[in-house]
Formats: structure tokens, C-alpha cells, sequence
RNA sequence: GGAGAGAUGGCAGAGUGGUCGAUUGCGGUGGUCUUGAAAACCAUUGAGCCGAAAGGUUCCGGGGGUUCGAAUCCCUCUCUCUCCGCCA
């Protein structure tokens, strides 16, 4: 939700905003239901007002008395005057508030302007992309598919829901530890959050209702399954004001994902590149509103370094205007290559919400003075393993067919090589 | 799942139809005093919406109803607590 003062101020500006970010809004219908709500509101409040001060005379009066009875039968019609007149008004807010909650976050200035993917600018990248001869995409490798079991997957749950085996399970529990460990050294704070979601939860950070479909519903409690752990994450502090003194907060949370991605199964799903359950861990800021931009760039080079320190080959994609999502005003895509496929996968999207998040969710600080202002959300990925896992084991992949495990997760995986080659 | 009790401001806790957005205490903020701090004392201290402002209006778990008038009465949903049952 954007603020209001830029639709009655500045409609100009958000109308090339939003054409920037490629969506189709009415912004005049808007701003008509906004001026029909303010004169809604002002009737209904003014016959309110006449109404309690009549009302409150009552009290003067015997119960009973005639003046009494004469007075009570006057009040009855002003009584249903403001009824109805609060009833319309109510109807407008709603109207409005219905259309206005269609206005996506408006684009930061540095945002480059583009109509889509091919638009994305390429601002960085690190590692050597040279493929060696015996490369394969990871779902090829011998002992893949016993240790990373699909077809069991597809038995138990369904398509997209596979079983990690032994070494493999293994790892994705000591990326999720490294991940976290490494959060935590960056003064993210960890926690375990619940994996389902009330529907306010789900609209407070956007994905209700645009991304209804995408996500997996328990229809006879009203739950959704978490798409990310950014929604249970930010909406921790949901209508809650805090103080400046607080912040900025980090947070981090490992969640498994589910996402339905109903639409896009299609090509480029094979193996590990796109499941319905996989785990992640994200990384979640609350800040003033001044400093989020720099808190941005932060949040990026957090990432950047797991992936320096995994040893894997990566690029930093600055998304174009018309490729940064809804509630987004500024968004980085960090993907990483994978040697066998010969693809960038992406494995993290670092964004700035700006106060489009907190504004919906009513998440507040308290400035030096005691103002209050909506806070500034932000989020990445840190990172999401099933991709990253796939990276590892096509650009690790020895010519024995073994693979290399990165020295930092040798910590929890006290192993050099994985993978059984007798297979 | 069964029976009962309850949900009020950051927290604790009054208020059971008529100036109640709400007594009071704690906490917070500012001040006096102090070398500094504590204590004490004084003042101040919820949020949303409409409005240029003055001011108005809404909010006592959510939704609906009764009434001229609801934090207070009725219905309903959700949640919490106690006891019983079941159970990781």
C-alpha cells in the first residue's frame, strides 16, 4: 500500500511509476472513489455528531416523562438518518480501499527502466563460468537419483516433493546450519517461525491477493502454507510500533517453502532447478525509512559472500523496472551458474519494500521526537538450498564422478567428497 | 473432544445502559532536587480516519444485533486460562 498523500499530490507521478513497472491502473477511478469516501465520511460524521449531542441531553429527562417519550421519538429518525449515512460511508472506504490496495510500490529512482527480463542489468559477477569437459547437469550424475529420490517422492506426496538421501540430506542440513551460522554472525537474529499462515499474515506482505494461486491452502482451518519465511518473519511484528532505538532489526529464519507454481511447470524443472517443497533460509530487515536503501546493499553483500565462500560462480542482476514485483521499489537477483547445465540459477532475490509492507501490515517506529512513521521492510534470500545444492554438485563434480563438498560446510559434514561411484 | 471462566490502553487492573477514550498503579518521556545517580516530587504519556486549522469521528478480542444512547445487554466467531479425556 502506497501513501496516500502521492495519489492526491502527485497522481502524475504515480501514473508513470506504475507504467514503469509495467501495470495497468486507474488512477482517476481512484482518485474519484477517494473524493466520494471524504465526503462520505464528512457527512456521516457530522449527523453522528449531531446525533450524540442530542442523545446525551436524554439524560436530563425522567424515563417516561413526555418530554421524555416526545424527545426519543425525534431522535429515532436522527437515529436512522446517521445510520444510513454511516453505512454509505463505510461502503465508499471500502470501495476505495479495495482499488487503492491495487496501486503497486512505486520503483526506486535507481531502478533501471525495462520492459522485462531481457531488460535486467548484469552489475556484477565473480568465479570462473569456464565449463570443464566432464560437466553434466547434476540430475545426470550416476548416483543422483538414489540419493536425491523423485520417483518415491512422487509415490509418498507428489511430483516436486523428493526424498534427500544419506550424504545428500546430510548436506542440505549443513547448508541450512552455515547459512544460519553465518546470519547469525551478521547480527541476524535466528527464529523458527510457524511453516502456516493466517490469511492476514498472507496479505500484510502482498501474496494475498495476488498470488492466491501459488500458494498451498488448508481450507478447513483457513491456512496457508508458508511460500517463504518471509511472510511469517515480517508479519511478526504486524501493527506493532517500535522505537527508533530499536532499529534496525535483523532476522533470520531457515522455513521449507511451498509453492504450488501452478502455471510455470513446464521446461528447465528437471531435477533440483524448480520443487514444490524446498528449504531456505531469508534473511529479513525492519528499518527507518532513510537508511533501507544502504541497508539494501548490506543485505546483498551478505549474500554475496556465502556464495564467495561456497567457491561458486555468480552474478548480481539489477532488476529492470518491469521485472521487480508488486510490492518491490528496488530488487537484485543473484544467480549462480551451474556448470553442467550451463545456466544461471537464481538462488537469492534481495529487495526493498520501502513502507509498502509495514504500511499494510502496520508496522511503525517512533522517531527522536515521538513521531511515528512506517517502517521499511527488506528481505533476501540467504539462500535457497535445492539450487544452490545443484551448483554445488555440477561445479564440483570431479572426473571420478565424486563431488568436492566447500571446506566451510566441512564443519557438519565431515567429509571431502560425496558421492558413491560404484554406483 | 467435554465442562467452566475470561478477553479493557506498553503491562497490571477498575468500570455492568447516559459527557467513558475510559479510575488507578506500574512502566515511558520531560522537569525540579543532586557533583552524578537513585529516591522523592511535579508535569506529561494510545492509535486510525476526516479536516488547512479549530475541531470532529471511530476503536474496550473480531463480526452482527437491540436501544434515542453500548466497554456495559443479546447473538456469533476467534483466542486464552482452569479441570477432565486423548496425545508427540
Amino acid at each position: 500500500m502506497i501513501d496516500i498523500k502521492l495519489l492526491r499530490e502527485y497522481p502524475e507521478k504515480l501514473r508513470s511509476a506504475i507504467a514503469r513497472k509495467k501495470f495497468t491502473v486507474d488512477i482517476d477511478y481512484i482518485l474519484t472513489l477517494d473524493g466520494i469516501r471524504r465526503a462520505k465520511i464528512t457527512e456521516s460524521e457530522q449527523a453522528r455528531s449531531a446525533q450524540k449531542t442530542a442523545s446525551q441531553s436524554m439524560a436530563k429527562f425522567n424515563k417516561g416523562s413526555p418530554e421524555f417519550l416526545e424527545k426519543q421519538l425525534e431522535l429515532k429518525e436522527v437515529s436512522v438518518k446517521a445510520k444510513k449515512l454511516e453505512a454509505e460511508a463505510k461502503d465508499a472506504d471500502l470501495k476505495f480501499h479495495d482499488a487503492f490496495l491495487e496501486i503497486p510500490n512505486l520503483p526506486d529512482p535507481s531502478v533501471p527502466i525495462g520492459n522485462s527480463e531481457s531488460d535486467n542489468e548484469v552489475i556484477s559477477s565473480w568465479g570462473s563460468i569456464d565449463v570443464f569437459p566432464h560437466a553434466k547437469p547434476h540430475y545426470e550424475i550416476p548416483w543422483f537419483e538414489s540419493r536425491v529420490d523423485f520417483s518415491r517422492g512422487v509415490k509418498v506426496a507428489g511430483a516436486g516433493f523428493p526424498f534427500y538421501i544419506g550424504e545428500m540430506a546430510q548436506l542440505v542440513r549443513a547448508l541450512v546450519n552455515y547459512f544460519l551460522e553465518s546470519a547469525y554472525q551478521n547480527g541476524y537474529e535466528e527464529i523458527l517461525p510457524p511453516i502456516l499462515v493466517n490469511a492476514d499474515s498472507a496479505r500484510a506482505t502482498g501474496q494475498l491477493p495476488d498470488k492466491e494461486g501459488q500458494m498451498y491452502f488448508d481450507s478447513s482451518e483457513g491456512f496457508y502454507l508458508v511460500p517463504t519465511a518471509e511472510v511469517p518473519v515480517t508479519n511478526f511484528f504486524r501493527n506493532e510500533i517500535f522505537s527508533y532505538k530499536e532499529m534496525p532489526i535483523y532476522r533470520c529464519a531457515y522455513t521449507p517453502c511451498f509453492r504450488r507454481e501452478a502455471g510455470s511447470w513446464g521446461a528447465d524443472v528437471r531435477g533440483l532447478n524448480r520443487l514444490h517443497q524446498f528449504d531456505k533460509v531469508e534473511l529479513v530487515k525492519w528499518t527507518q525509512a532513510e537508511t533501507s536503501m544502504d541497508e539494501l546493499e548490506k543485505l546483498k553483500d551478505n549474500v554475496e559472500n556465502l556464495l564467495q565462500s561456497l567457491e561458486l560462480p555468480y552474478r548480481v542482476l539489477r532488476m529492470c523496472s518491469g521485472d521487480i514485483g508488486f510490492p518491490h521499489a528496488k530488487q537484485y537477483d543473484i544467480e549462480v551458474f551451474s556448470a553442467g547445465q550451463k545456466r544461471w540459477l537464481e538462488v537469492s532475490s534481495c529487495s526493498n519494500f520501502t513502507d509498502f509492507q509495514a504500511r499494510r501490515a502496520g508496522i511503525r517506529y517512533r522517531d527522536k521526537s515521538g513521531k511515528i512513521h512506517t517502517a521499511h521492510t527488506l528481505n533476501g534470500s540467504g539462500l535457497a538450498i535445492p539450487r544452490v545444492l545443484a551448483s554445488i554438485l555440477e561445479n564440483n563434480l570431479q572426473s571420478d564422478g565424486r563431488v568436492k563438498i566447500p571446506s566451510v560446510l566441512q564443519k557438519w559434514i565431515s567429509k571431502e567428497y560425496i558421492g558413491d561411484i560404484t554406483e
